[in-house]
DNA sequence: CTGTTAGCGCGTTCAA
DNA sequence: TTGAACGCGCTAACAG
């Protein structure tokens, strides 16, 4: 078997002509016969040549890969948007480097220099809840790697964004509860650190608001991400003793540990309880298929950060300015269980 | 800002020393005086010296780098491998770069290709259902680079594996049906091309015979693991009409899909059939609290995966014998539905 | 212990 | 259109 790597210079041999045009020709270049192109490309074939990435580039410094960052890719929301970047990223020639933070500000930072190291083209990220400052995506910018976020951002300007309209989304999920004749809503939150919680928290609020409905503090229960906070979270709503006629999930971690531990505790939310969650977890509709869910386009949110990421990367015209996306969340009617 | 990136030579210029010296301090080589090493060190921090990653892998021909294929990260087994998979890999210094074949074999010799092109230093793969011959994995070998199977194996001689026991799963999961007292029992089955679902299979055979129960073709299902085929599954019990006691789902997908059905059509599986399934997703017991499932240990099957894998690669004493680890499986009850 | 030299494999100047 | 030469940044060999 070869042992030896068939480099250009091995093929350049073969034919009696100089590495460099074997380089051009291998790179498709217009500055050489198509009669070589072809001699060179059969010899290349012959021989086995693979080409060397690494060498590549280093010489080009350009990596043709894109870092993306999520908390963690077994949330099924998550793994829909890496489904969309992977999509596109293939399209345009590039490999994806997924990495997860694991919700850990640490592993974030630590991940980040690792891109950045191996001289990513571009990072997409997703922050995790313990991220508060962003001193450690300096580094990206100070080496000209564009950066989007998704989903999760940080709320300062002169960045990219990607983001579903939470407030929007929150709100029609409140309103859809009322206009089922819902008075008294309950309302599962995430960490009120993360932009996207507060403005669903937001909409919630103007929706009561506009339906002339008290806020009452103790119906928004937090949690930080965890099943294990459904799980207390399922005990508050049966210390409440169901006084609620309606529930907005704001994740889908929370509403499935609250209703495994009802399950496990053979307890049923009663009929003519109304629920609503934002959720892509396809799954949550074995739970309950009246369910009416806010569906967030996780693939099509990948596709688009990548498409934007991709246009900063090329900057064909000169720099370009961030840029936020904002896309519809899109509130989906199961069986409607009440009504 | 510094636009000119820092390399060992700007910092031996500054030091009047070098770049060869440099090079070893920042590697911490034993054979550089302990002074001029933190002098250098100092030095690097001092002007923001970032190593450039590219260049030291193309000279050492080395990336401490894994590939690890699969065929979906949205199944939540395969994203507890990975969690395994990177949390040894980081210990010992190594990046991880994901991929997902998405059941494709096309796609599964393009990932192959572009991992062998960007040198990773091992493989790790759970193939997809597609891949019934292993051509492609043959540059992996050409390049000496180090392949483990895990889950998903091809049952070729000679390679390496990782496993769990799935025809004692399968036996396992039967008898503890004829246990409870089930004496029809329907087997919702995966792919057959797929070794795994072979022995679960094989296992349900084994446990009816020794039983003495008959075995009937009709009592099982094969899915190709969508969770379509799940509710063309549900239709094939409804039309059943229950007729049967006990059901043995090998894998989650179909599970899943089967039970969304019946959930969505407002059908209840009777309480005295008892269901025992091989799964990683924890909310499959949402569906069903008194299910007893047989847990696969994705997390520790990573990090079983990883230390072979990494002994391959590092092969201190020589090169290594082809290994196959045979982990067990775990028969979990929950609440118990009969007896 | 440190400096010198020589590449890793490729792509891109210059000339011709 | 092609060839010669150089350098991307780093590390390994050999001297001293």
């Amino acid at each position: 078997m070869e042992k030896h790597k068939i480099t250009i210079h091995d093929i350049a041999r073969a034919l009696n002509i100089d590495s460099s045009t074997v380089s051009r020709a291998l790179n498709n270049s217009s500055r050489v016969t198509e009669k070589t192109k072809t001699k060179i490309l059969k010899k290349a074939e012959e021989l086995g040549y693979q080409r060397n990435v690494l060498a590549s580039n280093l010489r080009k410094s350009v990596t043709n890969t894109i870092g993306v960052v999520v908390p963690r890719i077994s949330r099924h929301f998550f793994s829909s948007v890496i489904q969309g970047v992977e999509e596109t990223a293939y399209l345009a020639g590039y490999n994806v480097l997924i990495c997860q933070s694991l919700e850990q500000l640490e592993r974030e930072k630590q991940i980040v220099d690792t891109l950045v190291a191996n001289r990513v083209d571009g990072v997409l990220i997703s922050i995790s809840m313990e991220t508060t400052d962003y001193k450690h995506m300096q580094s990206l910018k100070n080496n000209d790697i564009p950066l989007v976020f998704f989903d999760r951002h940080c709320g300062i300007p002169d960045t990219n964004n990607v983001l579903i309209d939470d407030f929007k989304g929150g709100f029609d999920a409140t309103q859809h509860l009322i206009d089922e004749g819902c008075r008294n809503i309950i309302h599962f939150s995430g960490p009120q650190v993360l932009e996207i919680y507060k403005n669903r928290l937001k909409g919630y609020k103007e929706a009561l608001k506009m339906n002339d409905l008290p806020f009452k503090a103790e119906n928004v229960i937090s949690s930080r991400l965890m099943e294990h906070d459904g799980k207390e979270n399922a005990k508050r709503l049966l210390d409440a003793g169901f006084s609620f006629d309606g529930i907005f999930f704001a994740n889908d971690v929370a509403a499935i540990g609250a209703m495994k531990y009802l399950t496990n505790h053979g307890v049923k939310i009663p009929d003519d309880v109304a629920i609503v969650g934002f959720s892509n977890e396809p799954i949550s509709r074995v739970i309950n298929p009246a369910l009416t869910t806010i569906d967030q386009p996780g693939i099509e949110m990948g596709k688009i950060a990548t498409d934007l990421l991709l246009k900063h990367i090329k900057k064909q015209n000169g720099p370009l300015k961030p840029q936020t996306v904002i896309m519809d969340s899109n509130l989906i009617e199961r069986l409607s269980s009440k009504k």
